[in-house]
RNA sequence: GGAGAGGUGGCUGAGUGGUCGAAAGCGGCGGUCUUGAAAACCGUUGACGGGCAACCGUCCGGGGGUUCGAAUCCCUCCCUCUCCGCCA
C-alpha cells in the first residue's frame, strides 16, 4: 500500500511515478473520496466527543444523586445521528481502503522505463554458454531417455502443469534443496524456518497477492479463506505482520524451501512443454526484513546470495533490472536472474529478487522501534529466489548434457548424491 | 470431534457497566548517588488516525449487539491451555 499521507500531499508526483508501470491513476476520484472522508470524519468525531462528554456528565450527576431524565433524551437523540455518520464512515473508508489495496508500488528511480520483458535492462553476465559438438537436447527429452521424468505420469495423476521425477533424478532434485540451504544459513546468514503451506488472506493481502490476484492461487474448497501458498514469500514475510520489532534485531534473513501452488490462469499455450511453468513447484527463498536505510544494499547483497548458487553450480546466467512495465504489483525494484538454457538458446528467469521498501510492511503493520525516535517506523521487505528448484534441475540438464544422453552432477552437488558424477539409465 | 478454562500495553498480571487507555510488578529511557558500574531512590514510558495547533477520536483477540455510557453484559467467529477421543 502507498503512504496515504503521500498520497493526499503529492499525488501527481505518485501519479508520475505510476505512469512508468504504464498505469494510470485516478487523482481526481481519490481526491473525491478523500475530501469526503474528511469532512464526514471531522463531523463524526464532533459527534463522538459530544456524546462522550454528556455520558460523562450523567456519570457524574447520577454519583451526586441528581435528576439525568433531561440530558439522557438530549443524548439519545445524538445517538441515533452518531450511529448515521458512523455507518456512512466506515463505508466510505472501506471503499478508500480497496482503492488503496489495488494501486501497486511506486517504482524506484533506477527503474528502466519499458512496456514488456524485452525492455529489461542486462546489467551482467556470468559464464560462458557451453558449446556443443552435438545437438543438445531439452529436459524433457534428457528425462525421458534417462527414464526418470514423465509428464504422462504426472498428467496421469493430476493433470497438466504437473512433473513426475523417478531415482536419481528425483535424488538431484532433492539434493539441489539440500545444497541451497545449506549455503543460504552457513555461508549467507540466513536463518532456516519451516512455515504452513497454507496461509489465510489476511497473509496474503499482507503481502499484496490479494485482493487483485485470487485468479492466480488455488483455494481451498470447504474452508472459508484459505489458500495454498504460491511462494514462500507469503508465510515468511508474515512472521513480522503486527509485530514491533527490537531495532537492534534487524536485519532478520530468513531462508525456506517450499512448494509453490499456482494457477497459471492466463499462461494458457505458454511453456506448456516441460517442468518450466507448473502448478506446483518448490522453491528456496530468501526473505529479509531491514531498516529503511539499508534495503537497497540488502537488494544487492540478496541478489547476490542467489547468484553464488548459480556460480556454484557453474551455471552460466545473466542479471536484468525489470522494467516499469514488467515490475510485480507490490516491488520497487526487482532483479531477475535468468539461467541459460541450451534446449531453449536463451536465458529464462531462475531468480526474482525485489525491494517492497514500505508497501509490504503498511499492509500488514511490520515495524521497529526507531532508536533516533524511540517510536514504531516501518521496516523495509525484501524476498528473492535462492532459487527456483525446478528451473535449476532444468538448466543443470541442459546445460551438463552429453552427446550420449547422460548428464554430468555438477562438483557442488557430488557429495548430496552419494558420491555420484553421472545421471546415466 | 466432545467437555472445561482463558485471551488486557514490550512482558507478567489486576480490573467494580460511569474521568479506565486501563492498578501493580518487570523491562526500557532520563536523573540523583558513584572514580565507573551495580544496588537504592526520583521521574518518565502503549498503538493508530485526524488537526497548523490547543486538542480530538479509535483501540483491552476479530466482528456484531444491548446501553446515555462497555475491557466489564449478550451473540458469533478465531486463537491458546487442560482433560477425553483419534492420529503421523
Amino acid at each position: 500500500m502507498l503512504d496515504p499521507q503521500l498520497l493526499r500531499s503529492d499525488a501527481q508526483a505518485c501519479a508520475e511515478r505510476l505512469r512508468i508501470r504504464g498505469i494510470e491513476l485516478d487523482i481526481d476520484r481519490f481526491a473525491t473520496l478523500d475530501g469526503e472522508r474528511k469532512r464526514l470524519q471531522v463531523a463524526t468525531q464532533e459527534l463522538q466527543s459530544e456524546r462522550n462528554k454528556q455520558s460523562k456528565l450523567i456519570g457524574q450527576k447520577k454519583a451526586a444523586g441528581e435528576d439525568v431524565s433531561a440530558i439522557l433524551d438530549a443524548v439519545s437523540e445524538l445517538g441515533a445521528r452518531l450511529k448515521q455518520h458512523e455507518g456512512e464512515l466506515d463505508a466510505l473508508q472501506a471503499e478508500i481502503n480497496t482503492f488503496l489495496l489495488e494501486i501497486p508500488n511506486l517504482p524506484h528511480a533506477t527503474v528502466p522505463e519499458g512496456q514488456t520483458e524485452s525492455d529489461n535492462e542486462e546489467l551482467r553476465r556470468w559464464g560462458e554458454p557451453p558449446q556443443f559438438d552435438f545437438e543438445p537436447k531439452d529436459h524433457v527429452d534428457l528425462g525421458a531417455g534417462l527414464e526418470m521424468m514423465s509428464f504422462d505420469t504426472a498428467a496421469k495423476i493430476a493433470g497438466a502443469r504437473f512433473s513426475f521425477l523417478q531415482g536419481p533424478m528425483a535424488r538431484l532434485h532433492r539434493a539441489l534443496i539440500q545444497f541451497m540451504l545449506d549455503m543460504h544459513t552457513q555461508e549467507h546468514g540466513y536463518q532456516e524456518v519451516y512455515v504452513p503451506y497454507i496461509v489465510n488472506s489476511d497473509s496474503l493481502f499482507a503481502t499484496g497477492q490479494l485482493p487483485k490476484f485470487a485468479a492466480d492461487l488455488f483455494e481451498l474448497r470447504g474452508e472459508e479463506g484459505y489458500w495454498l501458498i504460491p511462494t514462500a514469500e507469503v508465510p515468511v514475510t508474515n512472521i513480522v505482520r503486527d509485530e514491533i520489532l527490537a531495532a537492534d534485531t534487524l536485519p532478520l534473513r530468513f531462508v525456506a524451501h517450499t512448494p509453490c501452488f499456482r494457477s497459471e490462469a492466463g499462461s494458457y499455450g505458454k511453456d506448456t512443454r516441460g517442468m518450466i511453468r507448473q502448478h506446483q513447484f518448490e522453491k528456496v527463498e530468501l526473505v529479509q526484513i531491514v531498516h529503511p536505510e539499508n534495503s537497497y544494499d540488502a537488494l544487492e547483497a540478496l541478489t547476490g546470495h542467489a547468484e553464488r548458487i548459480l556460480q556454484a553450480l557453474e551455471l552460466p546466467y545473466r542479471v536484468v533490472a525489470l522494467c516499469g512495465g514488467d515490475l510485480g504489483f507490490s516491488a520497487a525494484k526487482t532483479y531477475d536472474l535468468e539461467v541459460w538454457l541450451p534446449g531453449q538458446s536463451r536465458y529464462r528467469e531462475i531468480s526474482s529478487c525485489s525491494n517492497f521498501e514500505a508497501f509490504q510492511a503498511r499492509r500488514m503493520r511490520a515495524r521497529f522501534r526507531d532508536s533516533a525516535t524511540g517510536k514504531p517506523a516501518l521496516a523495509h521487505t525484501l524476498n528473492g529466489s535462492g532459487l527456483a528448484v525446478g528451473r535449476t534441475l532444468v538448466a543443470i540438464l541442459e546445460n551438463y548434457q552429453e552427446a550420449d544422453g547422460r548428464v554430468r552432477i555438477p562438483a557442488a552437488l557430488k557429495k548430496y548424491m552419494g558420491g555420484a558424477d553421472t545421471l546415466s539409465k
